[in-house]
DNA sequence: GACTAAGCGAGACGGTACGTCGCGTCTTAAA
DNA sequence: TTTAAGACGCGACGTACCGTCTCGCTTAGTC
């Protein structure tokens, strides 16, 4: 039985079934869910043998992360909206929308649980995923700083927490919907304990 | 063979079996946490058979589920300390503590996932655990108003959203710890939007 | 829940229960046969505890075999025809007909294998159903003997086994169908060896 | 965790399997008949794993079928004794012999309830078990009608039958012992119904 | 252009745990 | 005291995937 057929489309070989074994997953993630993913299962969808998967990753959880950051690298940054709390809104907006729409939320949900029993893996998510949002967010915050908007002494860090971790809150423990006012409603819980003097009360 | 001895302690054998068994679940969550877990460890070690677990708990999930919801009826509300910050900061710490350092954290993390795949166990969730910090935040934010020190128009559900989103992000996704000062942080990041002009800046 | 009722019919509770117990089972062997016959099946249908039964028969196949002995004992002894041939074949064919469309044939078969593994079951089914036929088969033949169509030294237990033999084995083996003309092919058979000289040549 | 060791003796890696397999369901039919053979105690004894097992015989009735099946099929078939009733009596004695003695008729009657339940198997121990036989006793047939010994008209059918039927009876139902005249006696039964003139009155 | 080493599919395998079934024993409460 | 109701320990069932392992066939890359 020829394994291969003369219409490939591009790329070699290897990475070839890269792609096939990558789009099988998201497309099973979509389908069942993090829980329901199974290295046989995509190893079928991607007419690949389960071989060829373990010798690229080492278990379903890292295959489902490497996917998950796929999906986080194509995040654009917030442009220069001239005020730093349309882009805090637009930057928070924007996850919310992602993580309530898309297949992020859902295999994010379904991750959290590897991510406590694999330190290797929460330590791959921290620093591809989590690391993004950081960075993104302290460049907000500069901005914001040069702007005027902000106190030059704003923590960064915990800006990061309370900006997403209500967003994260919803989505994985309380149930509450990611709906639309939300990101308004968060970046005005918290703007008022980093704002400089001139940026007064909002809303 | 007899299985039941004579020296056993109180209560009803129903109840006797149930207890045998929360404990062994209990010990073998916190020897191996939620992904270590399974039903037939627990059988062995409560010194039952797997079917009179399956008899009342649908799963090693709803089972978890059930040692979380006995926690969580343990804590107690927070005393009257005639300071809406304080009371707001002692809340938010022993959620950070018990989250930090004893066996609940570490179930909560596994949980996570599993209450994404099965909703019958996150509607539990929420009316057993989540509702129950609500219920303390509505108390204190109504406190709260009536000192004066929070504005009336103060959003209970986004309050509690705000003290807690922050503490479950670290836990779950950021892995940053959960450390002491934290609440207080957490806190006066949130306060400035809700205080009552008389309640002013503070740090 | 009170458990007797008023309106019951006649006997003792005992033997009213017993009666429950015997039609359930009969029901049920009809319906699955000796292999999905089962005492908490037998339980549920009677309206009786399994306690109930166990108090009264060892195990499913002891209850499986009181069913067949019933059936047994309703077996009537072949008339006096004049013509032991004739006798041998209406005894012959009403085995025939009762293992090949009643409840009997199936039970049967059922129980065979645990014959095996239970000596007692097994001395019962000897004493209690084979004990039956080998009297009867041993009644003809003296009545062949006294009648000259029998040779006097005629073996009883060879001729028992030459007429049932064949028929079990097709319904337990061969899977042959128990047919109409079985029996006369199966008399016709062994006759010869057995029949005096006035008696000769059948067919 | 190397599976295999290099030591292994002869014939693939599926066909050793297989053979462990089988050894085993011998042993443990020898040890505790067919009711106690189980899937479990089989794989543990065999040193392999459950799944391996059920990969190839869909319960255990069926393996012990196939072990069934290797026993007959290395019976040999009765030689040219220039006498009919001789070669009857050996095909019968070597019966009568292998039931009584060696494991096939444990195996036998254990598995006859199980026939009845799984209308494949059955289907299975005809062709393969029961049709051997049948085989064979036409092939006698055929010699004795050739040789003159036995009538042309002789019912291969019948006569397998009424040779068969009595030994089974005895080794399922009856009890009586599988003992050494039987078969001589079982043949001299039948003779005289399909024996040729030339061949008169045996014993 | 043939040869070889790596990559691959196919899938068998040992293993762990699953959730279920029915056994025969027991506890409990009602009648 | 007998019973119905049913919880319980137990042993086995058959299944699902895990991650590892042969086993030949492809297919690049090298000579």
């Amino acid at each position: 039985m020829g394994h291969e057929r003369a219409e490939e489309t591009e790329g070699s070989r290897a990475s070839r079934r890269r792609e096939a074994i990558l789009d099988a997953t998201r497309e099973l993630l979509a389908e069942l869910g993090v829980q329901g993913l199974t290295v046989e299962g995509v190893a079928a969808r991607a007419g690949v043998a389960k071989t060829t998967i373990y010798r690229r990753w080492r278990s379903k959880d890292e295959l489902a992360l490497a996917v998950l950051i796929d999906m986080v690298e194509q995040f654009v940054s917030v442009p220069d909206l001239d005020d730093t709390r349309d882009e805090l809104v637009a930057f928070v907006e924007s996850a919310v929308r992602i993580l309530g729409t898309t297949l992020m939320g859902r295999v994010m949900r379904g991750l959290v649980s590897d991510l406590a029993a694999d330190p290797e893996l929460a330590r791959a998510f921290r620093e591809r995923v989590v690391a993004t949002r950081v960075a993104e967010v302290h460049r907000l915050v500069e901005r914001g700083i040069e702007r005027g908007d902000l106190r030059p002494d704003t923590d960064r860090e915990l800006m990061h927490e309370m900006l997403f971790g209500p967003v994260y809150y919803r989505l994985m423990l309380s149930g509450a919907p990611l709906e639309d006012g939300l990101a308004e409603r968060v970046v005005d819980a918290v703007l008022p304990a980093f704002a400089s003097q001139s940026l007064a009360s909002p809303r």
